[in-house]
DNA sequence: TATTGTTATACTCTATAACTATA
DNA sequence: TATAGTTATAGAGTATAACAATA
């Protein structure tokens, strides 16, 4: 019953890569809907992420970290600062560099967007068995090694809209 | 010899969830690099492979399908008139219609698109024997069917920016 | 009056590049 | 002189909303 198109479409978007992509954005507003909720986007919680795995790291580092240039990055730090949840210490050894540390609010918080994260895996992968689920994480794993991929970097920071 | 973290990441971001996302940013911009040569963005061919699937539709279907605002799909087609891949033709029954439709060249160029889609498949996934790479697409597919995700559209063009 | 396509405007966001202070 | 952080500015890109044609 299907209408048959002027033109058989050469190869059907059905490989990997694309499904990937696919998916890859759809969780990724998936997630930022639920940390929204904390007042948070997904990149104020990649910093806050990075920071709780390796306090102290200048601006710039991070900045790189997060592919955002300095100049974006300041404002962005603000808004995380004046919230109570990151604060700036001077490195008294060279004073024009500002360590950038969680708060214990900051930390409190980072838990909840743990929660989060946690329940965004439970809905995201409510198709899949626990096998299954296991399955893909390996498969995932493997392929974002090969492709040199950070653990824990996503990409997206750099261009991402907040809404 | 690594410094111990002030606090222990609450949960390693190692879910299947983030895995996805990560990577797909990463297959997305690998795709953007390889159709940059054929002079195309992602939003682009996504256009030119709807046109080939269900030619004739309305520009206000194909933006909505695009997730872009009509005011921002009549440039963005009219990029695509000028170099001769598409065409819109008037509807004699309701003249408020414009439907659009793929011309030789778009059909010619779309089959490069296809072109770079494989190499692109095979590269993304090299790190996967072909069962295990058949096993991907079909976990993948079974969580996009779930998730309710429409096949073949990606939900990332609506704030795409061309470099 | 409602809808399609189009254009115009006002606004947001961004990067480049100057600037300050420290080294 | 070089680098970290900051600020200013000019430009690109966007959505909202007005507009014209057709129904």
């Amino acid at each position: 019953m299907s209408t048959k198109p002027d033109v058989d479409p050469p190869r059907p978007p059905t490989g990997a890569a694309f499904l990937v992509a696919q998916l890859g954005a759809h969780a990724a507003a998936l997630f930022g809907d639920r940390i929204a909720g904390l007042d948070l986007t997904p990149p104020q919680a990649g910093l806050l992420r990075l920071l709780a795995g390796t306090p102290g790291r200048s601006q710039r580092e991070l900045a790189d970290a997060l592919g955002m240039p300095p100049s974006r990055f300041v404002p962005f730090a603000d808004g995380l600062e004046e919230r109570g949840l990151i604060e700036r210490r001077r490195n008294p050894r060279d004073r024009r560099l500002h360590a950038l540390h969680l708060t214990d609010q900051g930390v409190a918080l980072l838990a909840k967007v743990g929660d989060a994260g946690a329940a965004h895996e439970q809905q995201f992968c409510q198709a899949l068995s626990p096998a299954e689920h296991r399955q893909l994480i390996s498969l995932l794993g493997r392929i974002a090694d090969q492709q040199g991929l950070t653990p824990g970097v996503h990409p997206g920071y750099r261009t991402f809209r907040p809404h």
